[in-house]
DNA sequence: CGGCATCCAAAAAGATACTG
DNA sequence: CAGTATCTTTTTGGATGCCG
């Protein structure tokens, strides 16, 4: 991809990562396809939606039940986001009433258990958050 | 509100990816403040801020020159909102012109640290998701 | 330089109704 | 059941101007 653009992504860069690639494709930069890619599954619902199905298989109304608060609509379309991208399964089943299952495919497998580790890590570290924005609020009162 | 104290919370597992069915502070309900969190450190930018200060310290302009793409206010916004979830530290100093230099927290690395992963991952897998899309679309074609 | 306030355009998201 | 279509509301983001 673009290694050769502007932003300075050559061997010459000031500190980079230890250890980490220096040449790949860069999320920094603007038109870069991975912050496409990542913005799919870090979304509001994508999150939601792969660690969902990282439990299982699961029907279009269970995902619904199971992630609170998403509109069917927005579940629909993350849904056709991510299986366009190779993340997620969907097999429908030509039956009537219709019968559709999603799963991750084992790239989504990737993505979802990153993703998980992300949630469960701000799910653990809502009480030192929560305490953050006490002090940071009061400073200002 | 929230379930964030007293309750199961402490499970510092790392590896329970089947049956979480109603064990902790829960990111699947839609009033848990784990959500919110999540959403500040994966938001568009947040991910980007995160990655480029687990390189070191940077200020504002450095910031906003080595996140392609970002405004202004879109910057200001997102440290704000991270530097109140105790994720990102604000040091400015009183001169003129202000210096004003941004860093992560013991928190905010660890944050960092998996969104990096993230980061990282979409990037190594840009070639994948291009060539699922475009078996997608022809599929519909 | 590092913001903040304001205005405006655009995109995302929600509610609702309808369909195979 | 699993969506689509349409409409409205909300949120987001960029541009601009001002200020310490």
């Amino acid at each position: 991809m673009k290694v050769s653009n502007g932003v300075s992504n050559s061997a010459t860069d000031e500190t980079r990562h230890e250890g980490l690639d220096a040449l790949l494709p860069d999320v920094f930069a603007a038109d870069c396809a991975s912050r496409g890619i990542l913005e799919h599954v870090v979304s509001r619902w994508g999150v939601l939606v792969l660690a969902s199905l990282l439990e299982g298989t699961l029907r279009f109304s269970a995902l619904r039940r199971r992630i609170g608060g998403v509109s069917e609509k927005m579940l629909a379309q993350t849904l056709q986001t991510l299986e366009r991208d190779g993340i997620v399964l969907r097999e429908a089943k030509p039956v009537i009433p219709p019968h559709v299952e999603y799963s991750l495919t084992p790239l989504g497998r990737q993505a979802a258990h990153h993703v998980w580790t992300l949630a469960h890590w701000a799910e653990s570290h809502v009480p030192q958050v929560e305490s953050a924005r006490e002090a940071y609020d009061e400073k200002r009162a």
